[in-house]
DNA sequence: CTTTTTTTCGTCAGTCACTGACTATATTGT
DNA sequence: ACAATATAGTCAGTGACTGACGAAAAAAAG
């Protein structure tokens, strides 16, 4: 077994995925996860805060990739325009990483633990979004508000593709804003 | 000591707020809160399922009489006027309880782990009003959206409340949802 | 008021997530 | 080859949470 630190991380990764998979989340220890990953479950906790985390590698980048995004959208947009602007750019990285957030999603769906770290990863996200929004000129609070409705458009985009992948992550987005608008059928 | 049940429950809600504002949440122990209500570790964990719990009795009846009242509310409202007017029915409830928010507040503010359980309760509420919503007509997915819409709305306003109460809980309510309507200046 | 039934509680033993302190081994740079 | 650094193993411990069982109080039945 290498001691290349990185490697060790993705086989726990892996690990923890499957196991959640095979025997569920609450019938999986951490000792089993490290075990599978040929490594010490003193080591599992060094690479990952708790036993959720595992799960959740790689949010992080995604939170600052969407953030640079948001600033780098062009200065005439407004808050809403410029978060849509924002998440239709990080669509690729969606669509890439597709085989890895199928069974994910599966696992996260039966496990009410994993859902409720979903739900602050996703705050983070807003968060950020909404400092992004911030450092544009939006006053704070509204910044807040325009976050958190994104998201939610994001985030329901998100999850009809991942039920129907055919018509492409372009168009869930799309569709998902339409249906925002529909809310106040004067726009 | 009284063997009633329901006191022993509300000591426990009391010891558990008080020793999180004494000693935080990670200094304190289960054992203690059990202590200091006159009780054992193991009543707290049938009276609550787990440590942070105890700080989020009665969600589950706010949620219900949030649910009741976007059903009540009038037929010919749309989806976010309705549930504008369920949040406005609730407001007596949150002035109500403001003694008891406020502290609970300052509590959650610096302990991660509870609000994560915060979202949670967030999302439970935002689920039941959009199973309301579907129930009034609304399609299902368009129910979840503006439900998530109105939720951010009202979070807002109870957060700007408790930060400033003098201007009462309505008017902080009207003003986050102009703050939303200004997203779209057309409307 | 006594007996039976139900609810709530205490006790005990155990599992498991998670941490701190220390040591050992591999990797990198000189 | 040697020191410096990063990563992993070992060990002992804390604390949240659970299951099983018996005890005691409260409520219901007689």
């Amino acid at each position: 077994m290498p001691r290349s630190g990185k490697e060790a991380r993705r086989r726990l990764q892996q690990a923890t995925l499957a196991l959640f998979q095979e025997r569920g989340y609450d019938e999986t220890t951490t000792a089993e996860i490290a075990a599978r990953a040929g490594v010490t479950e003193r080591t599992f906790f060094r690479h990952f805060l708790d036993k959720r985390e595992a799960l959740f590698d790689g949010e992080e980048a995604f939170r600052d990739a969407l953030a640079e995004s948001v600033l780098s959208a062009p200065r005439d947009l407004g808050p809403m325009e410029a978060l849509l602007w924002a998440f239709h750019s990080v669509l690729p990285v969606l669509e890439q990483n597709r085989s890895f957030s199928e069974p994910r999603q599966k696992v996260i769906a039966e496990t009410p633990a994993l859902q409720e770290r979903v739900l602050t990863k996703t705050a983070g996200l807003i968060s950020a979004l909404s400092a992004a929004l911030h450092r544009r000129g939006v006053e704070e609070s509204l910044a807040k508000l325009a976050s958190q409705v994104g998201m939610a458009v994001f985030s329901h985009a998100a999850k009809t593709w991942l039920d129907d992948p055919a018509a492409g992550a372009e168009a869930h987005l799309n569709r998902a804003y339409i249906k925002l608008q529909r809310l106040w059928p004067s726009i």
